[in-house]
RNA sequence: GGUGCCAUAGCUGAGUUGGUAGAGCAAAGGACUGAAAAUCCUUGUGUCCCCGGUUCGAUUCCUGGUGGCACCA
């Protein structure tokens, strides 16, 4: 029987995790988490992470692993993820993926460049030199050492340019020379399942689980990790609007608003995303059974 | 009841010495390869409250309404 990944995506609060449980159970196998934030353990309220009791019913991989300083991107997790599948796919025929990270997704799906980790002296020079110089002084340098790229990136944008020159730098190479972009082949099928709901009706989940959030403790959860308020780790919508509170500048049902404004908009840049790839199966959540009835279909066909 | 002030985009404000209007927020669209819940880009036609009047022309000036606010009774 050949081996497939099933992919469950979809913009945040649309309902992937109740349906990801049912699929899991359903061929009996553990959960691979796609999301960025839910991999760190001390924020499971802010990210919406799977309770423990859904954890009970259901291993989950990659939720809760990580501690807020640690270093992690698309690419690590592209390599941990078939590694695991490889290992996955020994005893079983189905694996279940499931989260919105839309870069973590496609480098599973697709595969990543290989392209050097930047390590940290590079990366804090290249940081210092951004605040120091400014973008423009960043971006015509990159203009000299790797001009094909400079030619087709978002110059304005400060992390595009940075990185590419952090690889410039430290490889002596150009980065376009590592931009292969040449779509992985992976030694199993992959099926993608989308998520759908009203615009309305998203927002309004979206509004409600913020509530939710806070009455299950999202302050407290914030307070706990303000020492670590400079990491990437919680460069996080809920984390970021609820420092605000905590630091005296705005009031609480202030951030609350600002918070669902930008979980909404988070939401659309999914739905951007997603939109692009046209080998999405879409579904509304609430089509449990077609789902089921699809998925067990494709799988048995292979 | 009287007097005064106000009425412009979903909201908050500008502005047009009379030639039908532009900002912030909200909203919408888009980009995306080792920080991605990140980062970046683009988008402003709306009975200028309503009925009349003056005028070649009124969102702008005038009369009268309506609504809001303030003060006086």
């Amino acid at each position: 029987m050949p081996k497939t990944v099933i992919v469950l995506l979809g913009p945040t609060a649309v309902g992937k995790t109740a349906l990801s449980l049912r699929l899991a159970q359903q061929f009996c196998c553990p959960i691979i988490s796609a999301d960025s934030r839910q991999l760190y353990r001390d924020i499971p309220i802010i990210t919406a992470a799977p309770t423990a009791e859904e954890q009970a019913r259901v291993p989950h991989h990659f939720v809760g692993t990580l501690g807020l300083t640690d270093y992690y991107s698309a690419a690590r997790y592209e390599e941990e993820v078939t590694a695991l599948l490889e290992e996955h796919f020994k005893t079983h025929d189905v694996a279940v993926l499931t989260g919105g990270s839309m870069m973590y997704i496609d480098a599973v799906c697709d595969g990543i460049d290989d392209i050097p980790t930047v390590d940290d002296d590079t990366r804090t020079l290249m940081m210092e030199r951004y605040h120091r110089e400014g973008l423009e002084a960043l971006a015509e340098e990159l203009r000299l050492l790797d001009p094909e790229y400079y030619a087709q990136c978002d110059i304005r944008n400060p992390k595009r340019v940075i990185h590419a020159l952090e690889i410039c730098h430290m490889t002596g190479k150009t980065y376009t020379s590592f931009r292969v972009r040449r779509k992985k082949e992976r030694p199993f099928r992959i099926l993608k399942i989308g998520l759908q709901r009203e615009r309305e009706d998203l927002f309004d989940r979206i509004n409600r689980r913020v509530t939710q959030m806070v009455e299950q403790g999202a302050l407290e959860e914030v307070r706990r990790v303000m020492p670590f308020r400079a990491e990437n780790s919680l460069n996080t919508v809920g984390v970021k609007e609820l420092l605000k509170v905590l630091d005296g500048e705005w009031e609480l049902n202030f951030a609350l608003d600002r918070l669902r404004k930008n979980t909404r908009v988070y939401a659309k840049k999914q739905m951007t995303w997603f939109k692009k790839d046209d080998t999405i199966h879409w579904f509304h959540p609430e089509q449990e059974a077609e789902i089921l009835a699809f998925v067990a279909r494709e799988v048995g066909e292979g």
